[in-house]
DNA sequence: TTCGATGCAAAGGATTTGCAGATGC
DNA sequence: GCATCTGCAAATCCTTTGCATCGAA
């Protein structure tokens, strides 16, 4: 049997919900797929030359909504994106900015349940980032 | 002897290092210290009636790099500020915003230690924030 | 053809900067 | 007195909105 990229699978995805598969939205989900850390905004509409920084933003907008991406933040104004099943931690390095993936899945998992019973909540995600520094600027 | 106050304390300690201890900053540190939650620049502009926003804004990068305040993010766009011996992790509500605390330190040395040796990283910091639905939107 | 997707221009909100004036020590 | 702190105005950066047009299915 023929073995199916993450992104077709997306797509598909996608368009058996009755969404149409448009060129920038290909190029964004091929993009945050192949990507090694989470893109802002501005880094996306660098890469696609010539589409609008709206059409960007909405874009995001609308792959979190169908949990297909997932915001993350790193303490600077700016909102980042990954695809969420490549969701995970990230260690960042406060002088030379350079991030680092660290999955601590199964270490959060045991905190989410004991949250969620303590406090009534149903937890449907989280942030966990580190922020230090790395072993060249240390 | 004496007890005293923690605010009492930082503000000793920022006249200690050559700091001046005005009206605003005395403000400024007793509010984010009596505070139950983050408070953004926006919350406290507002409290401080009279004081202008420059001001403010300059203040809480003051007190982050005098390490008396941290920053948190709740997925907004605004930063929000914390008295840094207060530092612990949240629960918000994606719903009503309620904001609550959980304190996971304990949970989190284990992993910091294991991040710092495995990535070669010394680990300054770090942000812990789970969203979910509270006990009544949920 | 039709409705979702896109572009453009303009608005909005949070934060920053430059510089002059005020004030704690 | 003098360095630090503060205020004001304007700028900047990121993001959002309104509305007209385009294009995938």
């Amino acid at each position: 049997m023929a073995s199916t990229s993450v992104e077709e699978t997306i797509l598909k995805g996608l368009r058996e919900q009755g969404h149409r598969v448009t060129k920038v939205r290909r190029e964004m989900v091929a993009m945050l797929e192949g990507a090694k850390v989470p893109l802002a905004a501005a880094d996306i509409l660098k890469k696609l030359d010539g589409v609008n920084k709206t059409t960007v933003y909405r874009e995001l907008e609308f792959l979190v909504e169908q949990n297909i991406a997932q915001e993350v933040e790193f303490g600077d104004k700016k909102k980042r994106y990954e695809i969420s099943d490549k969701h995970h931690h990230h260690v960042v390095c406060v002088e030379c900015k350079q991030v680092e993936d660290v999955d601590l899945q199964a270490d959060l998992d045991g905190v989410e349940k004991k949250i969620a019973k303590q406090k009534g909540y149903k937890i449907i995600n989280h942030s966990l980032e580190f922020f230090g520094l790395c072993s060249s600027c240390k």
